[in-house]
DNA sequence: CCTAATTCGTTGACCCGTCAACTAATAATT
DNA sequence: AATTATTAGTTGACGGGTCAACGAATTAGG
């Protein structure tokens, strides 16, 4: 029952090597860090949102969007305005350069995650996005 | 050929996500960073070492190795001399204490892990392993 | 032998995430 | 209506990683 094989904490380890790599090869293609281009990309879907909305769509802390934001901001890939009907909150929305940037690199992320999976069949992505998934759901009950 | 199903973005964030809820968690079962955690580790079988080989074994930044060893040296984790041959070399070592950590929650990782993998059969860890040393494999490439 | 190159480790600056403390604005309660 | 609570966002400090610059020690070469 509670046997372990060598293969689990290799496992972990993949896992944990995995994602160390990942960061920095998916910037070089996408030109941006992986968060930053999830943020642009719903964004380009939902064309105006407050920024804590924003936090709770990409699951990460407030501090770090109010910091991303104000990276976009400064290269020009997004714009905020006050909300009218609500002073508290930010509304923030794509410029015409951060839909630009989606639309020029949305190709090369689609190609990356290609390229990481080459040589996975449909029936192994499956089998692996639903291992994963597994992954996920026992790690919440911990 | 090229055709891309909506699973390889969903294992692509699935990846990110995962990684991001299994440092915490590990950290509550294990009494420190996954890294942290490596390294004492990589001191319990070694007995003493430089810490460049360190670096190279846990393949992360020597700063990093540099600040971890800080903490652990402050926490009583860790000891470090210097090698009377060369004088450029830090050896590092584990303490009574350090050592004591590991005994005392190296079953608590395994359990951890256990946890992970609730509910994979043995095959299917195998299956899991092989497709994220493919993932690795593939990375590498870019 | 003395100078040049390499190696080891540290430090500072940056990115990305966390949490905690705070301000300002709105909502709720009394 | 005034006070209290809640909400949105910012900021500062921290942990963990990167890279780049540096000093000290050692090794290699002219």
């Amino acid at each position: 029952m509670s046997e372990v094989q060598p293969d689990e904490h290799k496992i972990f380890e993949l896992l944990q090597a995995l994602h160390k790599e990942i960061g920095p090869k998916f910037e070089r293609c996408a030109g941006m860090t992986p968060t930053r281009f999830r943020l642009l990309q719903e964004l380009y879907r939902i064309s105006e949102i407050s920024q804590i909305s924003l936090q709770k769509l990409l699951e990460i802390d407030a501090a770090a969007v109010t910091r991303h934001l104000k990276g976009l901001e400064e290269n020009g890939m997004i714009a905020r305005r006050n909300n009218p009907a609500d002073n508290r909150v930010t509304l923030v929305s794509l410029t015409g350069q951060g839909r630009e940037h989606i639309n020029a690199y949305r190709e090369n992320k689609t190609e990356f995650i290609s390229d990481l999976l080459n040589g996975f069949n449909e029936q192994e992505r499956t089998v692996l996005a639903e291992m994963l998934t597994r992954l996920q759901y026992n790690i919440n009950l911990l």
